[in-house]
DNA sequence: AAACCATTTAACCATATAGTTGACTCTTTT
DNA sequence: AAAAGAGTCAACTATATGGTTAAATGGTTT
């Protein structure tokens, strides 16, 4: 079942929108890591950050796998993707009425 | 007084997190506007759009000029720069395709 | 000055969020 | 089999969010 764009950017743009995870993503860029390796720089809990990273998953900007009893979570870079690209579509356009506004001024049609 | 990067990041990202404040982004990226002009196409009251763009406010997403009794709401594409910056710097870091994944984000293919 | 716009503020409500602690599940070690 | 480790889930709390309606502000028109 595929979520409609909306919903799918509402989950993405909230999960960014906490420096937890923000830093959660920026600590896992570079390498994967388990749960408890995450957790530990943070003074909450692991149940929090467990919360966190459930966050982070539903707005697929994280997978996770298994790997005994531990769970290896990386970098979804993809869902990052999806963000840049709804805000460069209008900011672009934006951008480019300002290009336009430019080259008439230039021209002194304005 | 600059807020820190943080907390602009919380507020950015905040702000983009809600379907109804993405719509007034797209719907101003063409043309700036008046509130009540935004309000129209809503089904909400006047008052709930006017908090909607406090927090695009706070965002610094859009900018604001009075003209009489009016205000008009324009896009501030900048901050949607800061919050693009943000997401391509830690995607670029794990992501050994960034390349073919660049190159095609450019083309408008992905 | 009074009435009328355009918009914000205040007070309120329901729901969501971020955190807590403690119990629980599953896996590994002893 | 029992203890220990990794992680999640449940229940709870405090605060934030998104909406409402009604009153208030500030500019414009009559």
């Amino acid at each position: 079942m595929v979520k409609s764009e909306a919903v799918q950017l509402d989950l993405l743009f909230h999960a960014l929108a906490d420096s937890t995870r923000r830093a959660i993503l920026k600590d896992i860029s570079k390498k994967e890591k388990t749960v408890s390796e995450i957790a530990k720089p943070f003074r909450m809990s692991l149940a929090a950050v467990s919360k966190h990273l459930k966050v982070l998953e539903v707005a697929h900007l994280i997978d996770r796998r298994k790997e005994g009893s531990f769970q290896i979570v990386k970098l979804n870079a993809e869902a990052l993707m999806t963000a840049e690209r709804w805000m460069s579509y209008y900011r672009k356009f934006w951008n480019d009425r300002l290009d336009i506004l430019q080259e008439l001024l230039e021209k002194g049609k304005v």
